[in-house]
DNA sequence: CATTTACATTTGTATATACAATTATTGTAA
DNA sequence: TTACAATAATTGTATATACAAATGTAAATG
């Protein structure tokens, strides 16, 4: 991917422009992948992200602030993305008995069984997304990342 | 920036799919930064974007297909981005003469005038996100993200 | 030259997201 | 124990974005 190609220009850009431009190509990228690896499955990635972390929870429910905590891409609306999953069947939502402000959100059967097959496309997808690199470029990666 | 603690979870996480929530991770601060950075021009990245492009073109008009091409995150809906632009007076619209079908954009001087403003605000953005990389490390990024 | 096809943009509509205001419940201090 | 503040979630509203359909213009074809 050669950023002044994809962007059609003949200048050059200085390195830290530059750099946040390739960013956001490698973004839109990345985002098309995982949509589209993720569209069979009629869930957008936040949802899948929330399903995710409603597993991670094995039966201990969820209440919204902490799916807000984890979730990777934090929104302002978790409610209504909570709302889709119920609507779906994924999961299940109740207000919790000793804090009635609360809410207690848990992944159904249903919601299982459909995350083990979004897992699968989301791995597909990320084998995609990540063909080209070996162990020890993926390693420089995180490390990288982490100054960010 | 470590992603286990961020997403606060105390399992391990394939690398693959470490490096893509790493990435997504990042993504979030560099908007956060970007949309912060622009609030005071009253822009969004988007219309940023468009008008760099309109500026580049140096006094030749651009058409919507040429803006779609050119722009770093492409999205469905050109013309009420560009729609924006007039609104704010930094944009000029008009049909093309040689062929109605197309459309003349141009950047307006005040257009250019608040671009010089933006592209301050953005390099302090760009300076505050890249603050931990040395320049060969900003090499490096742009030599992995070639990769993508 | 009438008809079809292709092109460039615009509009409609559904969904997504950001942000502020509101509701309901609980905790706390006079 | 009443009044006030803090917490948790929901709702309203404005804006953003994706995708499809529609509009208007030009080119091509018979």
């Amino acid at each position: 991917m050669n950023v002044e190609e994809v962007i059609k220009t003949d200048r050059s850009i200085p390195l830290k422009s530059r750099t946040i431009i390739h960013f956001m190509l490698v973004n839109n990228k990345i985002n098309e992948e995982i949509s589209m690896a993720l569209k069979p499955c009629d869930v957008s990635v936040q949802q899948f992200n929330v399903l995710r972390i409603l597993r991670g929870q094995k039966g201990k429910p969820a209440n919204l602030s902490t799916l807000n905590e984890r979730m990777v891409t934090k929104m302002s609306n978790t409610t209504r993305l909570v709302d889709k999953l119920l609507a779906k069947g994924y999961a299940d939502r109740k207000t919790c008995p000793s804090n009635r402000r609360k809410v207690e959100i848990t992944i159904t059967k249903l919601g299982e069984v459909e995350l083990k097959k979004m897992d699968l496309a989301m791995n597909q997808a990320e084998r995609r997304i990540l063909q080209n690199f070996d162990q020890k470029e993926l390693e420089q990666l995180n490390i990288l990342f982490n100054k960010f």
